[in-house]
DNA sequence: CGTTTTCTTGACAGGGATCAACACTAGTGG
DNA sequence: CCACTAGTGTTGATCCCTGTCAAGAAAACG
């Protein structure tokens, strides 16, 4: 339960409280391989599911064989964000890399979330994010060119990871091939390698063997229309702002 | 608050109960000219906007110019389902037409939603189908084609439409002009007019004078890789199989 | 009615898709 | 430990979908 509380505590400013509550109802820590689905049968569908470690996605196919990766999901991430949605959406996700993970019931965090305002704010605030992040990600798809596309991705992987600690210094650990890079910005795969030669031509960043490294993130930022706010990792200050639940 | 009302009922199964609650916490109407943003400022920033009539979008500008809507809100729609976000993303949320809408202080319908789980379970209903069109408008910028975008779109207000009673047997009135649509599908202006006579030409539809007639309902769901089940429609049975909040 | 917005059309350029090899890496089993 | 295999990354050639620019036609509007 490490990345979750962290990047809530550090997001949204949950309390020492609501950080014991979480460790409380977390169940027994499971795990995925990689390229298999996330909610397999056994799984009580009522759950909450967060990701401890590794990288998952929800994707969604077409008939036709195309693949639309809508959402990336981090370690701390929650899905169905406050977990209250049903059954629907959750066919579909899968995980990426090795996966571990833990699940909470829906119940018991909603009746814990309205005796603790502090964390109800906090997974609103998490349902809020998550929702930007939908959002920014298809302005993206809309209207933003491959590089851009590419850059604007990797921009906002920098801030999500590093709000778990998961960037040091100047690069993360970036485990998606080209191919995953491909269904999730709508590109083909080898146009995605073409846009990362772009990319690393224009020295802005390189990507070897599973690990980004980004030499001008300024720059980088810059040319893929970048703007941290939508993410509101500066976040505890900021989320205390609106406790009017 | 016929339409929303209409909505929840149809689609949520929202009581009459809920019904009466809902007319009781709804504010005065008020109007938008088309082309003016929704929320001016004398408006409690803690209220829930509910659309009654006219179309609504909700834009992001990009720095450069480029303009992307992210989503389209018909008479019915709630933005920023629930009303719990805080006062963020509500900017850039302007009228398309004319349009009636109505607020709903936050704080109160929160109140009242705890106290009847049909309400609040309809509420929870609204997030769910319009985070679920959200998702598959993300879908079509990245996995669809002009045509198949356009398609899809159509047949999602077709359906959306239906459910407020504003589709009268074979089509229904669709007051984006062309520039708007191609901000909507992440397209040119000119390349919308093209698949749109392409669509016209395959007998699908016709549009004109702000009207769009569906000669072929069958067949555009089926070259759009449109399937209504996303939106919940079907509604008030289904929604009574999670009552479990 | 004139004026402005919207729609339509043409010519042209370009971003990105597709197809097809080939190199490289990593995991597998003998 | 090494060949074998499958997945991934890279490159080139080619095509076409879509964007851009520009100018008319049509429609909306006051």
């Amino acid at each position: 339960m490490d990345a979750p509380i962290l990047k809530l505590r550090r997001g949204a400013g949950l309390s020492p409280q609501g950080e014991a509550t979480l460790r409380e109802l977390a169940g027994p820590v499971r795990c995925a391989d990689a390229h298999t689905d996330l909610v397999t049968e056994g799984t009580p569908l009522r759950a909450l599911t967060v990701i401890l470690d590794g990288w998952a996605g929800v994707y969604r196919d077409l008939a036709n064989g195309r693949r639309q990766i809508v959402s990336i999901l981090l370690p701390g991430d929650l899905t169905e964000p406050f977990g209250i949605l049903p059954a629907f959406a959750a066919r579909s996700l899968s995980a990426l890399t090795p996966v571990m993970f833990t699940q909470i019931p829906c119940a018991r965090l909603r009746a814990a979330a309205s005796l603790q305002p502090d964390l109800e704010r906090a997974l609103w605030w998490d349902l809020l994010v998550s929702s930007a992040i939908e959002r920014e990600h298809l302005v993206s798809l809309g209207r933003r060119s491959a590089s851009e596309r590419l850059g604007h991705l990797f921009c906002e992987f920098h801030v999500r990871l590093g709000l778990v600690g998961s960037v040091d210094k100047d690069g993360f650990d970036m485990p998606l091939t080209q191919s995953e890079l491909a269904d999730l910005s709508g590109l083909s795969s080898v146009h995605v390698n073409r846009s990362l030669q772009d990319l690393r031509s224009r020295g802005l960043l390189s990507l070897q063997s599973r690990r980004l490294t980004i030499h001008d993130l300024e720059e980088l930022r810059a040319i893929s229309f970048f703007d941290p706010a939508y993410l509101h990792a500066d976040g505890a200050g900021e989320a205390r702002s609106w406790t009017h639940l």
